[in-house]
DNA sequence: CTGTTAGCGCTTTCAA
DNA sequence: TTGAAAGCGCTAACAG
């Protein structure tokens, strides 16, 4: 438990004033060679490390990031996480990050943390439901980019895919083997991806001249249920935003005769719930019906069958928001972020309905 | 961009010194309530907060805890980071989390970002490998909490699981079942967790009477390798440790007549990487060999076979090295925490080996 | 080329 | 029951 060392003792050392340390350390006005090696001679044997707390009170910043999001656990957030962290790292800035689990009381609470932090810029993707605080925060002149999804009620730029294309895509897909009857699984519907991707399920639909069938769309709870879990996921979070499981919700549409022949799932954590109703009611991929579905991951080639996705670019969205956040931190000028693309990755749990047996 | 207000500006507006303000926001001497009212008042009227950052400055604290871990996109680490940030939150604290990829001068960076930071306190998963920054943070009495591995040079209390038994057990479970050529695969050997496992894997062979084989010990590079990732971690990353991937690392074993008849593998990346070679040499999994490894996941029950694992209580090992720095923060006692335990939990990815055809 | 000094916004003695 | 004032460690005019 030594005793912390300040400029002031840099100083004192190095027999000159806690301004030219300063100005060393920072590089922020000329200097003498031959103070600055005294200087930085002092900060070696003392030691020395700025304290950034008193700096940030200084300079009135902070050079932290905040990351709002709904859950670490998440894998489409965690890689998104992960390429956040690595732009914001190569700043030499910190990110600070946060889980809603899709709760605006939680959203709420964390906005004020960061805001009582002072973080230099927040990344979030909103929960979706109005918030004042951060309407409030996005006014003060807080940096702010929107994650995946976007806000009612903030007009800050938002980094995200063309959720619409994505669906419209793999609608058409399915469309093209030859399904009629195309199941849609949803969950959240303030979340404004899962009604993006709705509109590309009716679109391409309706431009192939399917009758639109709202019987089809089923929401769910967009935790994973059903099995245990490594993470403990399904046991610790209990806010159900009403919805039923997938496998339950699921049930009613699998088990009436003129069933679906394909489902195409909005999200990845919905997948894994699918695919466990899936088992439970004895039901083959894809031989009994096709599954297609939002998100791509490590371990889906894996799978029986290795599963067709719709890929979001994950890292290069997060590399993306955290350039953004940190472009507007540095003052630069920035325009509105294009929709980045999505990929149509076709393994092989879809096949044309005639195929059945 | 309004102005920033501070408790001066609430002071003057209720009519008080800034030192009653300090002292009702904090509950900090006794208020009348008459002059604690005006104060409350001016506070919402200006909808003032506090600024953590002048406040650490004063009180020398910071309300932030550092989180190292190798690589958040690990399901591992993100179920543990997860229960992390749990608590930390719910004590008010931030997290700040950092991805070392097991880089040691990634690691020795952060530590230092930490320190100028002030943390409160940091969980760390070492890389291993002796670390002066770390030894230096150590001695200077910031209270640091050992996550999953221990480093070689400090002696801060470490939160894990019981590694040796988690494989003896597993090791033990393919014995009975009739193996006797049983592949150890493993990653970095710095990381303690590897060699404890590998040492699992001795003790039951050894105690089974089964000649240890080292030519059966396979290390490879724990990264995921050989298809396209969600993640894009694949293509990430570059540092190699000199070791090959495992899809590669394991061509050689399983290609001889007499390959072994089971694989142990000793994390869950290598367990991605191990399937995909299984899936590229055309061998049936349980048919032509079994497998069993570390981690559980979402997804392990779902795959064909369902894989049978040990399981380590992720969610809780956050929880638990959580509350741990927390009690140091707050100068609590504490004393060096249980080995927490693992579970083996069989599925259906291991059969005796006299079942083949 | 370098030193003095006034803050940044808060906590916390010491007095009253 | 409350104020005044001295810092916390650093930056950034202003002076020289």
């Amino acid at each position: 438990m030594m005793a912390r060392i300040s400029s002031k003792d840099v100083a004192l050392h190095a027999g000159v004033s806690i301004a030219t340390v300063s100005h060393v350390i920072n590089g922020t006005r000329f200097v003498s060679d031959e103070t600055r090696d005294k200087v930085l001679a002092a900060i070696e044997s003392l030691n020395y490390r700025p304290n950034a707390i008193a700096r940030g009170l200084a300079t009135n910043s902070t050079h932290k990031i905040g990351l709002i999001i709904s859950d670490i656990t998440n894998p489409f957030f965690t890689a998104i996480a992960r390429g956040v962290e690595d732009v914001i790292s190569s700043y030499q800035y910190n990110t600070i990050f946060c889980n809603t689990d899709e709760d605006p009381q939680r959203e709420t609470n964390y906005l004020n943390l960061l805001a009582a932090q002072h973080v230099d810029g927040i990344i979030i993707s909103p929960t979706g439901v109005h918030c004042d605080t951060l309407l409030a925060l996005a006014n003060s002149g807080v940096p702010i980019v929107q994650l995946d999804r976007r806000s009612p009620n903030i007009t800050a730029p938002l980094v995200a895919v063309d959720n619409e294309a994505g669906s419209y895509q793999a609608i058409r897909y399915l469309l093209e083997l030859g399904h009629r009857r195309i199941a849609y699984v949803m969950g959240i519907d303030t979340v404004s991806t899962q009604t993006e991707r709705l509109n590309g399920w009716q679109r391409a639909l309706t431009e192939a001249g399917v009758a639109v069938d709202e019987g089809l769309i089923v929401r769910a709870d967009p935790r994973f249920y059903g099995m245990q879990s490594g993470s403990g996921a399904a046991t610790r979070r209990d806010s159900h935003h009403g919805l039923p499981a997938v496998h339950q919700a699921i049930r009613m549409i699998l088990q009436t005769p003129q069933r679906p022949t394909a489902i195409f799932v909005a999200n990845n954590q919905l997948t894994l719930g699918t695919l466990y109703a899936l088992k439970e009611y004895g039901l083959r991929c894809p031989e009994d019906i096709s599954l297609i579905s939002f998100d791509d991951h490590d371990w889906a080639p894996l799978f029986n069958p290795p599963l067709s996705v719709v890929r979001q670019p994950t890292h290069k969205i997060g590399l993306a928001a955290a350039e953004l956040v940190m472009k507007m931190v540095k003052q630069q000028p920035v325009d509105t972020p294009p929709l980045l693309p999505v990929e149509l990755v076709i393994r092989a749990s879809c096949t044309s309905p005639q195929a059945k047996p």
